[in-house]
DNA sequence: GTGGTCTAGACCACA
DNA sequence: GTGGTCTAGACCACA
């Protein structure tokens, strides 16, 4: 389910830790439950487990998982489930992103809305969830 | 105008390359017209000369400028002027990249289109264009 | 093996270029084979690290070589080996040049012939291999 | 009658310098002469003048040329008529490049003079002599 | 003044 | 160990 691009300048640690994040974040993995292991991981990645290694080390520090000694890592039970509004802050960040580079460019509100719409309608059918917005 | 984030993981002649190269795009640098020197810009951007210089070494050789030996930098003349249809695909694969994170998150189409335009009339607000999209 | 003249006009970088294209084309560097680390190769040749890099990144934009995160650069796989061709059209341009420079200076073509030839008997005779041209 | 490459690596005053000495060698210019001058030169290459000037004034510094104020420059009179082993030594140099070229690209010596042979009968044609070496 | 090359050496991601 | 980026600073050709 989870993957990592070895091209981009982000690093492979970063890419492994957002990718847990967001499992964390959308209810894939559930308070309690196990991380599959470093070795596993890493093999599936393509990756060195040193690279998985530092990225799990890294979430623990950051008090989303939590690692037990010979039994493997779990998704910290303290982590309170994501609510919509840290979600939304993380999505507002990235439209920011989008619409300042747009903007950057020179391109009116307007355009900008009507492309965006469109690539929007390109993603929900893609997506084969029919014709509409919903 | 351009600016540059030493704390990013995207290296700093990639951004310089980057911030050039929607100069040109946005018509802010004309063909024919001279870049700011190496020295000028990199003491404006509080970056090594040497940095500047890769940036500007892998433009020419992506053929976006050219350099006259003694003389500086110029918009390479053969660079057509960016068509509507580039300066578009380039905005495509922004808003895709962010429409693809947004429904990695869950997030249903609609959700998305509500949450994008409240962040683009935010900006128009930052911009002081009035109140309306155009 | 691979030597440079920090005494030439020739940049350094270019000449560890030249030299490596060279052990390719020769067949001395095979498809898949691992290329000398940037460390050793610049320690041997007495030169800086960053030189080899950029000798090695540049070869890598032409496709003569890939590098792996963390372990080392290799002879790239794609790269078809050098034909009888190619070889022969490098060949064409050094003798095409040295001919060029020779007329330029008035040699009649007889002329130029015998001091080639005497010449190549030196070549010949200096590598030990008797007295004939094979 | 002379020419001058800006995108070699060789500076353009090492190249303006070996273009006299030719001239020079090949009695095209002959003891007492005027040479053309400094700003002449320079508008027929597209160079600036400081760069012939400094050509002019190595090559003076070498014996080749005398400078009289406010006069121009003069080939040498004390320069004696290029002898044909000068000229010869010259080509050896040049010969024995391309011959050590070709052969650190495992060429046999038979092959190389074939090589060679064929090359030479090229310029010759192309030097409209008819068909033969003389 | 302009770029171009090169060195010395630091710091980082990755294996 | 591997390569990649970056700085500080020297020296050079050319305008």
């Amino acid at each position: 389910m989870i993957k990592v691009d070895p091209t981009s300048y982000f690093p492979l640690y970063e890419q492994v830790k957002e990718e847990i994040r967001k499992l964390v974040m959308t209810g894939a993995l559930k308070a309690g439950e196990p991380l599959p292991s470093i070795r596993d991981l890493a093999s599936h990645l393509v990756v060195n487990p040193n690279t998985v290694a530092r990225a799990y080390r890294e979430l623990e520090q950051d008090g989303l998982i939590v690692t037990k000694k010979g039994k493997g890592c779990y998704v910290s039970a303290t982590n309170s489930p994501v609510s919509q509004k840290v979600l939304e802050a993380h999505l507002h960040k990235i439209f920011d992103q989008a619409i300042a580079e747009a903007m950057g460019l020179n391109m009116k509100p307007l355009e900008i809305q009507t492309i965006f719409d469109r690539r929007l309608m390109r993603h929900v059918k893609k997506d084969k969830k029919g014709g509409g917005l919903e």
